[in-house]
DNA sequence: AGCACA
């Protein structure tokens, strides 16, 4: 024991950390004040404040010791002290190498939602609130209490839900759902707070729940006939007939539902039979809907078998009625416009040539855009033993490499799962 | 004015 300062505690002279320790803070400083405080310094990266029994005290993480260090070293040869607002603060290296447990984006004031559900089947409603059949009366924000991987799809409607438990009271079957932030936490809380979900709403969020299930390690994902697709690097508009045309070359497209995940696009295509689902997930993943490697799809399974379309709208068709325009005349809970503006309407077999030039949302002349690539590559073979669905008219306006196709630029040689 | 919370 060389060293000197070996007093337990409290020494003047701590060890070098990226977290400092200031106390005498004026009452209930926020984290803002800190981070002006370091931030001449270095890029801080964490703040604890309030902290001691008189909360006057607080960390800062800097993203690099130097920067610490630059703190330290300056007000330590500095005439005029840390202060905030005009209260001295004193500084110096913390006894630990990082702030733990500070609030992370997900724990914003008010972005957890207090859910009271009620409905006849509200006590089964199990966390993937597929049978969710009403939710009402949310009453008010919240701290999350236990958190839980699963996610309820009604909310992933609105933003990325971080955490949510579920609990039974004698108010009846509640939740805390956590978002990522409390504008989320209000959006959802305005669209949904007495209404009843529709069950549209909870299919096409469910995905979601799988997706990030899948994130988690949770592999499963058995075959399906509906796939869900997300759009990477979406340049240009993906229209619902854009994604009709792409994935009707496999097969008559029954429905398609599209959505925002956490600001990126997302749809749900429904085919009749799990064969061509697999045939067009294997022909799309990963291709790009525009040259240039604009619009790359992933296709993923849905658990679904068959999505309820609720509102058909530029977001979602049900290419199975054959009059829209007599589909779900109510306006939806969630604020989505009400049907009407159907342009035009497809279903599988209308796949009329030239269609292409009707493209109401052509992208800017994207390279081999969808002028020369109306529709996804594919083998002849498949279109003529596989596929009944595309006029053979339709043929010649189909060009090779409409689609990046990675490794080939042309037609894969893929065969198709047996139908 | 001297080191936290889940």
């Amino acid at each position: 024991m060389a060293s000197v300062s070996s007093q337990p505690q409290f020494r003047y002279t701590q060890p070098p950390s990226k977290v400092l320790h200031l106390r005498n803070l004026p009452w209930e400083c926020t984290e803002e004040e800190l981070i002006e405080l370091g931030k001449p310094f270095g890029k801080v990266v964490n703040t604890k404040c309030n902290v001691g029994a008189n909360r006057n005290q607080a960390f800062i993480e800097f993203a690099d010791l130097n920067q610490a260090i630059a703190m330290i070293s300056y007000y330590a040869s500095s005439s005029e002290p840390a202060q905030v607002r005009g209260k001295t603060v004193y500084l110096q290296y913390s006894n630990r190498q990082e702030i733990v447990n500070n609030k992370t984006t997900a724990d914003i004031a008010g972005n957890v939602l207090l859910v009271t559900i009620e409905g006849q089947d509200a006590r089964l409603v199990s966390i993937d609130v597929l049978h969710l059949d009403h939710v009402k009366g949310i009453i008010s924000n919240g701290s999350l209490v236990h958190p839980e991987k699963e996610h309820m799809c009604v909310f992933s409607a609105f933003g990325f839900v971080h955490k949510i438990t579920t609990f039974e009271k004698t108010a009846g079957f509640q939740a805390l759902v956590q978002f990522s932030d409390a504008e989320t936490a209000t959006s959802a809380k305005n669209a949904l707070d007495g209404r009843i979900i529709p069950r549209f709403e909870c299919e096409i969020s469910e995905p979601q729940e799988q997706f990030n299930l899948g994130v988690d390690g949770k592999k499963l994902e058995p075959e399906s006939n509906v796939l869900l697709a997300s759009i990477e690097n979406m340049q240009y508009a993906v229209t619902l007939d854009v994604l009709h045309m792409v994935f009707s070359a496999f097969g008559p497209v029954q429905k398609i539902a599209m959505f925002d995940k956490n600001g990126a696009l997302q749809a749900l295509i429904q085919y009749p039979d799990v064969q061509t689902a697999i045939v067009a997930k294997e022909a799309l993943e990963g291709h790009c809907i525009y040259d240039g490697g604009f619009c790359k799809l992933h296709l993923s399974y849905s658990r679904h078998t068959d999505l309820s379309i609720k509102v058909n709208n530029d977001r979602s068709r049900d290419y199975t009625i054959p009059n829209p325009a007599m589909v779900n005349p109510q306006p939806s809970v969630l604020g989505q416009q009400p049907v009407q503006t159907m342009g035009h309407q497809y279903n599988g077999t209308q796949y009329a040539p030239g269609r292409q030039q009707q493209q109401p949302t052509m992208p800017p002349q994207p390279s081999a855009g969808w002028g020369s690539s109306a529709v996804p590559p594919m083998p002849q073979h498949m279109m003529n033993n596989h596929n009944p669905y595309i006029p053979p008219a339709s043929m010649p306006q189909m060009t090779q490499g409409m689609m990046q196709m990675p490794g080939q630029g042309g037609i894969p040689p893929f065969r198709p799962t047996h139908m």
